[in-house]
RNA sequence: GCGCCCGUAGCUCAGCCGGAUAGAGCGCCGGACUUCGAAUCCGUAGGCCGCAGGUUCGAAUCCUGCCGGGCGCGCCA
């Protein structure tokens, strides 16, 4: 593409300027190509001589005169080139050089922009996992959301990756979880009962009860209480997970793996780990818990293990779990949380350090919280009540589309407002339907040109004729595509695809507005059907990315 | 008290692995449908980038300290 041939010129130049004598040092920097914000400092531009101007013990410009004056440019892309500031080459790109991009669209169609930065590395992104104790809530959707497209992303960039939902089906909130419905079962049979704070409050343990009751029928009562329990937890469990599994399917997040974490200590896995940090001088007693050194390896403080009474906390078959993640070949993990369990980042980080693992082969992505509102004012929760507003409510109301959409169009780390609202609206307040819009729009045009015109794309046209000022921004914008693509997916914020299809979504509906794609010449014609189906294209590449559907017709 | 995140236009937010004159949407005001889909577009106004230092040729971006908001700091998960 252009930069990058740009890039290669560059270099090129640099060396041709060292061997010519007029640079003193062929150490030369890294070619920084960026997009200057003023269109009066050219197409491109690079720092690259006063990068470069400590090395060469030169002024910076007087590099940068060197540089242009071997700059050899075969296939014409530049216009011409500037010296500005304290040493910038600014580029002027021919118009007509980023025309190949189209083509390249075309040919590519829906692996336009990818790239092999994986190289077939074993990725697993493990997210949502919440407790099979109650609904999913609108927090869990961001981090459903967020997860499953940076799984998509980094796939759609060369990695092999798996998605997978860990399940706490043992400990305590399980057992609580079980006692609440047993008590609830026992309510439901007209006994008195006493229902403590710390059970689940929710009508949904009303639900799960009466369907225990009908299940097992009413020998479930009289039986012993810890039985009984066990056995409420069982069923519970599993139709809170199916729901779950429902929400997560109704939001199009859909998992290669579902983990249980009572699989862990059934084959022997929490001891086998926790021996192992005990041979390795790692564990210790005191007070009569078994403590992992977690401080000696970057945490604050020593972490307990095995608590007093004998049981394992959720810490120790949490090592277990990720130590096994990479015992099934995956040779990065990538943890999505919510941003209220930061704090528990340096102890697995210090655990996974103690299992040899390095620190790049581990990365925790926090989902900071998200404020469900309407019309502007916040939606009443309390969980203590069991009253909330849950996943399945919010996707219901405003559709997959929009929900996935609106949960990117943040950075994942920044708090979000979710409005019922604005997220049901169709105007430019709800960039979803803007987005798709585009899409819809040139399905129409394109119709109407096959029918009307007769046109179709393997006939391009003379492309030169697309020389309007927005559709050089247009085929500018459409290169970006592989660019954004690509740093999305290194640094993990798929919020970058929302945003630049935003950014193409209004490029190209102002320029709709300006200029006529049918015209009455066809000359004219061909090429613009050409360029704004290519738009469609990455529109509904971008779309397909990030899970959001790319409609004909809306 | 300690740690993490956030602080950019009236509101909600991009930009933050250093670049030149800081952007978008909404809202306000004023315009554009006998012409490819008005779920759209065009125009005006709006800024000590929280504050103060530091590093640098150059800082919204990196470092330090403060201020304000959120979240954590269990032998819970």
């Amino acid at each position: 593409m252009v930069k990058q041939r740009v890039k290669e010129m560059l270099l090129a130049a640099a060396r041709a300027a060292w061997e010519a004598g007029e640079l003193a040092s062929c150490n030369f920097p890294e070619a920084n190509i960026e997009e200057p914000r003023a269109g009066a400092h050219g197409d491109l531009a690079t720092n690259f001589a006063m990068a470069g101007a400590s090395a060469q013990k030169m002024p910076p410009r007087q590099i940068a005169q060197a540089i242009v004056g071997h700059l050899a440019d075969p296939e014409g892309l530049i216009e011409k080139t500037e010296i500005a500031g304290p040493g910038f080459i600014n580029f002027f790109i021919r118009p007509s050089a980023w025309l190949p991009v189209l083509s390249e669209i075309h040919e590519k169609e829906g692996s336009f922009g990818s790239a092999d930065l994986g190289q077939g590395c074993r990725v697993q992104v493990e997210f949502v996992s919440a407790n099979p104790t109650g609904p999913l809530h609108i927090g869990h959707g961001r981090g459903a959301v967020v997860g499953d497209t940076i799984a998509s992303l980094l796939s759609f960039c060369g990695y092999r990756v798996d998605r997978e939902y860990y399940i706490n089906d043992a400990g305590n909130q399980i057992h609580t979880l079980g006692k609440s419905v047993f008590l609830r079962c026992r309510e439901i049979d007209g006994r008195s009962i006493e229902f403590p704070e710390e059970a689940y409050q929710g009508e949904y343990i009303y639900e799960i009860a009466k369907s225990a009751i009908s299940q097992k029928g009413q020998q479930l009562l009289d039986t012993d209480e810890e039985e009984a329990v066990k056995i409420c937890a069982g069923l519970a469990a599993d139709e809170i997970l199916a729901s779950i599994k429902n929400d997560l399917e109704n939001l199009g997040v859909l998992f290669d793996n579902w983990y249980s974490e009572q699989q862990l200590y059934d084959t022997g896995r929490v001891n086998r780990t926790l021996a192992f940090l005990e041979k390795q001088g790692l564990v210790y007693e005191n007070d009569g818990a078994k403590w992992f050194a977690a401080s000696k390896l970057g945490d604050e403080k020593d972490r307990v293990v095995v608590r007093k009474n004998g049981q394992t906390t959720y810490f120790a078959s949490d090592i277990a779990y990720h130590l096994e993640k990479y015992e099934r070949g995956y040779e990065q993990i990538i943890d999505v949380w919510g941003a209220d369990h930061h704090g528990y980042v340096p102890r697995l980080s210090a655990a996974l350090k103690a299992l040899g693992k390095r620190e790049e082969q581990f990365r925790v992505i926090l989902t900071q919280l998200v404020n469900l509102l309407r019309k502007g004012r916040p939606v009443s929760m309390s969980t203590r009540a069991g009253r909330f507003v849950t996943l399945r409510d919010v996707t219901e109301e405003v559709g997959r589309d929009a929900a996935r959409f609106i949960f990117l169009t943040r950075h994942h780390e920044s708090p979000l407002d979710f409005d019922l609202e604005v997220a049901k609206a169709r105007t430019n307040d709800n960039p979803v339907y803007y987005v798709q819009y585009v899409h819809a729009r040139i399905a129409s045009i394109w119709k109407k040109g096959a029918e009307e015109k007769g046109i179709n794309t393997s006939s391009p046209g003379n492309l030169s004729l697309l020389c309007e000022a927005e559709e050089i921004g247009l085929l500018k914008q459409l290169a970006r595509y592989p660019e954004t693509v690509a740093v999305a997916a290194e640094l993990m914020e798929p919020h970058r695809i929302a945003y630049y299809l935003m950014d193409l979504a209004a490029l190209f509906h102002a320029y709709y507005n300006k200029h006529k794609v049918l015209t009455d010449d066809p000359e004219l014609t061909k090429p613009r059907l050409y360029m704004v189906l290519a738009i469609q294209k990455v529109i509904g590449n971008g779309l397909n990315l990030l899970g959001v559907s790319a409609p004909e017709i809306m």
